[in-house]
RNA sequence: GGGCGGUUAGCUCAGUUGGUUAGAGCGUUGCGUUGACAUCGCAAAGGUCGUAGGUUCGAGUCCUAUACCGCCCACCA
């Protein structure tokens, strides 16, 4: 045998590098651009610089990298924009803890420049790391035009952003109940506040009445929030407290005279049926506050301790201060009860502390206007949604969207682009920075010291990376994008927020498709962290199984926007993929470089060439369809099964024995097995990119030396990763014909080797065997040697009628009305067999009761006609098969 | 309180226009290594598709209800 270079086993450790490098330096992955083509164009959610590669990312990669890399093999100038996330405050927590621990400095100690400036340092040092993770990945998106959510352009875009929409009057500034974060001492959205369900206390105390005897029960989670109390509400129609309304209560403690009013909000049935009301520190007291005019009084400092309006506990943490006001309401005789009580805590999702309504001056987004025509575009079909049941989330957030408190307590992140005068008070917005007040002229003006919420860049992410606000060539060719693919736990975050972004700045939706993928979690289903110490590596599955093996694992094994239970098995099951992949390679380069020259005539194609080239083509096409269905999954558990199943399993052993059949049936047999497995590589570059590509150029080296002319009719391009994608054809009459016929063949090979198995038939041993096929004898006839082969028989031995008188002393098969006898001496036990055939006879005979009685059924008449004629052959069939065993059983007796 | 997803073989999951005997991988059992691959091959065992109704000639697939698990949204003190 001809020596070939490759090894026995698939080294991915080898191949991944060199090739990325590879493909880099070539410049596949830059657009090739073709002004008669319609460009594909993902953004690529970009991962936070200071993040390490989770299983996450190794799923957007996946799958963007997928979609990418099938776009390019299809023509498609295609454009993967990749970047990264300035994550204000996830970075800014990294570099304080980072400066705490190495210089033990506080970042107040180093004040705002000198911190920007480190974190800039720190961005730069280890900004890299995740993108050189994105790499290992085989990730196909083009450096050149890679993207920081901070760089220059980047900050252009969101002051002018920020600008219009000001100018525009959708920005305002304001105060309002806000979500107060007290240990990152800022601000944060709605969105950012997690609820989680803890068990805490349910306080239940007497709201004294001002010169009366009389007192109002009320109850409430927070205690130290009565210090805030302005009002106490009750029910209008309450007959409990009707005749109270109008009168003074006296705030516990402090004595402060406080109304008691009335709301239709307040529910009567539950609790005591009167609220306390503190527009400071709740959003619901917030609005009944709004509605009565009330004044709103705030008893916390920023990191939560109480502060001068909180009286005698000023100073004190808010859960000291809880402990202690109710102690000494007990003292004073003014509490009733306290009950266990489970209540909804509201949490930051960065830190995990608990978030503290307040009142505070903040900048905000107006939403609603934007929402309507992002709400417009998703209904009315122009942006599509994958999978669709998204789309009604997204609709429900938001027709309810409230408005979006954008400022941050932060240094790190894009500096809200607003001046005050100290003079007149104005604010002056400008897109370059101002020297003067643009109100009254003073130069006496500094800029807002907050910056601005990270969601706010990212939201502008897919035209910002390509230019805009300026009208670059980029922006002008691939605006809007194609496809938004990301996880669907940042619908409302990014997805939604992009959408508005887009349409309010450019005037159409950024991508005409979002896809969103399910979220990975560990084994047992949950979410993968760093504190629950369940959290997986994906560098380490890499190092292990390799990157195709990841990939492949991830996109094969669940469904779009469902999510995936990471198995460490079945990625060892998908290296074991890329390894098959590898080695069917191996013996179609040996079969290349050994077969000579090109014949002058070429035999025709056996049944087994004809049967794998109509599941070749039955393949692509059905790819083809999942592929626009975006059931990538799907498709790539088909290609598995094709190449593993069809193509390794039967065809590859048929193959072996074809090309000792002569110099002519060599060549073509080879010939067919290139270009099987030439159009699966293609199939399986964009799941599996590094085999494949290794492997195919292999196959196209060893297809043209020599100057011979195996492969594919347009001849080798250059690189698979440019390779054209398969075309869906028709097979031809032939080849389809072959499907049934080679069907019926494998049948009996695997009725044949069930025997010799359970008889225990010594793998080696060839045995004989009579074949009844009926009108099928020439074509098993024309089979014989591929039979023989495959079902170990004794090509002497074998005999393949029309007809014939069953030998005694065998084993009699049936499939379907093929009557297969075995002569194994000694082996056949006669009562046995009978009952085998027996119980065979029994299950076909229950078959043809069951189809009888379908069929004189109404059945008949409603089901399609095609349906009914399917079932009419079936049943004909089962009632011929039964005639074979009837047969085979008399020849038994 | 509203909404969504899941429930299919021992385990992890497929099964997308309803078509009549439900699939894969892993695991298990038996057998097998000189020539692509032991990261392999051959064969086998294993499921009344959560439950109860309904629609239909026909339901894992559609509808209703329900149980359990998970998630999202929501101002009940």
């Amino acid at each position: 045998m001809t020596e070939f270079a490759l090894p026995k086993t698939y080294d991915f450790r080898s191949v991944e590098q060199r090739l990325y490098a590879w493909w880099e330096s070539q410049g596949y992955f830059r657009p090739r651009p073709d002004p008669a083509a319609q460009p594909f164009v993902i953004s690529m959610p970009p991962p936070n610089v200071t993040g390490e590669l989770h299983l996450g990312h190794a799923m957007f990669v996946a799958v963007e990298d997928l979609m990418t890399r099938h776009a390019r093999m299809r023509g498609a100038p295609t454009l993967w924009v990749p970047g990264s996330d300035h994550a204000g405050i996830a970075t800014q927590l990294q570099v304080e803890k980072e400066l705490l621990r190495t210089e033990e400095v506080t970042r107040e100690e180093l004040g705002r420049e000198a911190f920007v400036e480190r974190t800039w340092a720190w961005k730069h040092k280890y900004g890299g790391i995740i993108t050189q993770q994105i790499r290992r990945l085989g990730a196909s998106c083009d450096w050149s035009r890679e993207r920081f959510t901070l760089d220059e352009g980047l900050s252009k875009a969101v002051r002018e952003a920020f600008v219009r929409l000001y100018e525009k009057g959708l920005i305002y500034r304001g105060t309002y109940l806000i979500n107060w974060s007290p240990g990152l001492r800022t601000a944060v959205s709605d969105l950012e506040v997690e609820y989680a369900e803890e068990q805490g206390t349910l306080y239940t105390f007497k709201y004294p009445i001002a010169g009366k005897e009389e007192f109002i029960p009320v109850a409430t989670t927070r205690p130290e929030t009565i210090l805030g109390d302005t009002a106490v509400a009750v029910h209008p129609d309450d007959p409990r407290y009707r005749h109270l309304i109008g009168e003074t209560c006296l705030v516990p403690i402090l004595k402060r005279p406080i109304p008691v009013i009335h709301d239709t909000y307040v529910d009567r049935e539950f609790g005591t049926g009167a609220l306390k009301i503190t527009p400071g520190h709740d959003p619901a007291d917030y609005e009944i506050g709004q509605r009565h005019g009330l004044p709103i009084v705030n008893v916390l400092h920023p990191d939560a301790t109480m502060n001068e309006n909180a009286g005698p506990y000023a100073g004190l943490d808010r859960y000291e201060c809880r402990k202690r006001i109710w102690a000494d309401m007990e003292k004073a005789g003014l509490t009733i009860k306290t009950e266990p009580y489970t209540m909804q805590v509201p949490r930051s999702q960065r830190g995990g502390e608990v978030v503290e309504p307040l009142v505070s001056t903040q900048w905000f987004v107006r939403m609603k206007p934007l929402a309507e025509p992002a709400l417009e575009v998703v209904r009315n079909g122009s942006l599509r949604i994958v999978p669709e049941r998204f789309a009604k989330v997204y609709y429900n957030w938001l027709e309810n969207i409230r408005d979006w408190c954008i400022s941050r307590q932060l240094w790190w992140g894009h500096r809200i682009p607003a001046w005050h005068c100290a003079e007149c008070g104005q604010i002056t917005v400008a897109r370059i920075d101002p020297d003067r007040c643009a109100h009254c002229g003073s130069t006496r003006i500094e800029q807002d010291p907050d910056v601005l919420d990270t969601w706010f860049s990212s939201g502008l992410w897919p035209f910002s990376t390509l230019g805009w606000p300026e009208d670059t060539p980029d922006l002008r060719t691939y605006y809007p994008t194609t496809i938004m693919e990301t996880g669907y736990d940042i619908l409302f975050f990014w997805v939604a927020r992009m959408i508005m972004m887009g349409l309010e700045f450019t005037g159409q939706p950024p991508f005409s498709t979002v896809y969103l993928h399910g979220l990975v979690r560990d084994d047992r289903g949950r979410k993968m962290s760093k504190t629950l110490g369940n959290f997986i590596d994906p560098l380490v599955l890499m190092d292990e199984y390799g990157t195709d093996a990841l990939r492949f694992y991830l996109l094969t094994s669940s469904t779009p926007g469902n999510d995936i239970n990471v198995s460490a098995d079945r990625v060892e099951g998908n290296r074991n993929f890329a390894n098959k992949i590898w080695n069917a390679g191996r013996l179609v380069l040996s079969a290349v470089a050994r077969a000579g020259d090109r014949p002058a005539s070429m035999p025709p194609p056996t049944l087994a060439d004809g049967w794998i080239r109509a599941r070749k083509a039955q393949l692509v096409r059905d790819v083809a369809r999942l592929f626009e269905a975006y059931q990538y999954g799907e498709a790539g558990r088909q290609i598995y099964e094709f190449f593993w199943g069809d193509f390794a399993d039967w065809y590859l052993e048929i193959a072996k024995l074809q090309l000792d059949e002569g110099a002519a049936r060599a060549w073509s047999t080879a010939a067919l097995m290139v270009e099987v497995l030439d159009d699966s590589l293609r199939l399986l570059h964009p799941f599996t990119p590094f085999v494949t590509e290794e492997l195919w150029g292999r196959l196209k080296a060893a297809c043209q030396a020599g100057g011979r002319s195996f492969g594919p009719e347009a001849g080798w391009e250059e690189a698979l990763i440019v390779a054209r994608w398969p075309e869906p054809t028709r097979p031809r009459p032939e080849e389809a014909e072959a499907v049934g016929s080679f069907g019926k063949v494998m049948e009996v090979i695997r009725a044949i080797r069930n025997v010799r198995s359970e008889k225990a038939v010594e793998p080696q041993r060839r045995i004989p065997a009579f074949i009844r096929a009926g009108v099928e004898a020439p074509m098993f006839e024309s089979q014989r040697a591929m039979l023989a082969h495959l079902a170990r028989l004794d090509p002497a031995g074998l005999n393949i009628t029309e007809d014939l008188t069953p030998p005694a002393g065998a084993i009699p098969l049936v499939v379907g009305t093929i009557e297969i006898y075995l002569p194994l001496a000694g082996m056949v036990d006669s009562a046995a067999e009978r009952t085998r055939l027996s119980r065979e006879i029994e299950a076909v005979e229950a078959q043809v009761e069951r189809l009888e009685k379908l069929l004189s059924s109404a059945f008949a008449q409603r089901a399609p006609a095609d349906v009914v004629r399917k079932e009419r052959d079936k049943l004909a069939e089962l009632k011929a098969s039964r005639e074979s065993l009837v047969a085979s059983l008399d020849a038994l007796q």
